[in-house]
DNA sequence: AGATTTTTTGAATCTAATTTAATTATTTGT
DNA sequence: ACAAATAATTAAATTAGATTCAAAAAATCT
């Protein structure tokens, strides 16, 4: 068996993986089910990933490459705009990504919480010491900052020609934009919520906060072009 | 055994397990940690609390109660003061929350999640359903939505003094504040972190995210008191 | 072909949550 | 004050599920 068979595998059994794991979620898949689904022995699982959270964390590396991916598209197909475009476009973009692959981000901000104890020394002992051992753990480590250096570029970009307040630190700017999209999704998720007896419809709130981000970001109230009007509030 | 001794009972099996939660996390406490810190049998545990996500999600409430608390206690103190101080003071108490209270932030955003897939029909089956089948967690269904109210009220309180921008509709900001505080955090963590061999370190970028936050509300790029000036860059 | 290494399996092990049956303590009715 | 009833508590048994292991099968090498 060459390398090509057995990347092959790896491939198999990630794939059953992800398919179980966006059906199901993590905790209620079980190794009998990859198995099971990879059509092979529970045993070869663990030949080729060293245990389940390895596996998760090769999930989460896929997340990384297909969120970068689609970050790049965005920056490839917009030398030519004005970088508040680009900006609009991320955000629009990084909405359906919620939407269409909310494993993937969920594994992405699962990561990025691992990260935060791993940063510090006084909190490393807290990580699963499972996820330490994970050779595809290792590999984000280098793999973590790809989207960010994208959309750093986005926002320089638009500090470059004018179409954002020229005051902005691009490193702070995207992660804070970032911040706020990883939060919008935790508080709302996809859902209509009803609060305080008050409706905010998901796409009413989704809409003024974006209005809001172009405060931010120009200083001005001209609602992003891709958000339809709701009336004059925000 | 009356009332206020089973209660009692039950506060000490809740304080252990937030002891735990704390030192350990979640997934590394074991029920026999649990029942060893409170000096009793493993069963007794399982007498108070239907199981260990139960337990979970008193430790959520308990959260969620706390931080209600903080910000009640801030709206209150603040009658007298204008609104964007009130919110810089709200945004100021959060930092220190989820640095000193990192269990109970990560505990109150865990819950949210859940929400998300709780308020969906197509999602709600994903659930586990040890939580499903928790007591606490029906009362949390109650309690969830408490520390928002509050923070609406000092948005509310803003746009009437004129020291928030006039045209924020109280519920969508302050649910895009709170978006972005939660995004903070699992973003950065209380990290100082090196990122695209650029240091940023967490108080610069805290004060960008500050001053970012004040151009959002106000439109002026006037910097909160509470945030030291580092540079003219935000 | 025979030896060696790699892949694969199914069964065994181990950990930790949950359940249960039995025991002890407390309350209630007389 | 005392038995019956009820509640609290324990320790042991059960179960689910991740991980390990020893042996079998397949592939590769010489």
């Amino acid at each position: 068996m060459g390398v090509y068979e057995r990347q092959q595998k790896e491939k198999d059994i990630l794939s059953a993986a992800i398919k179980l794991f966006t059906a199901k979620g993590y905790h209620a898949t079980k190794m009998d089910d990859v198995a099971k689904q990879a059509k092979m022995s529970k045993g070869l699982i663990y030949f080729y990933y060293k245990n389940k959270e390895d596996l998760y964390m090769a999930v989460t590396k896929k997340a990384y490459e297909e969120l970068t991916d689609v970050f790049s598209k965005i920056l490839a197909k917009g030398k030519a705009k004005k970088g508040i475009e680009i900006i609009d476009e991320l955000v629009e973009t990084y909405f359906v990504f919620i939407r269409e692959n909310t494993m993937y981000h969920d594994a992405v901000v699962n990561f990025m919480s691992i990260m935060n104890l791993y940063n510090h020394t006084a909190t490393k002992d807290k990580i699963d010491p499972l996820i330490m051992e994970s050779p595809n753990f290792l590999k984000l480590l280098d793999l973590q900052h790809e989207p960010a250096k994208i959309g750093i570029q986005m926002i320089s970009q638009g500090v470059r020609d004018g179409s954002l307040r020229p005051d902005l630190q691009p490193e702070i700017t995207f992660y804070t934009i970032w911040s706020m999209l990883i939060g919008f999704e935790k508080l709302n998720g996809p859902a209509d919520m009803e609060r305080n007896d008050i409706k905010i419809t998901s796409e009413t709130w989704k809409h003024g906060f974006l209005r809001l981000l172009h405060v931010m970001l120009r200083g001005s109230l001209a609602a992003p072009k891709t958000a339809a009007v709701q009336g004059s509030l925000f």
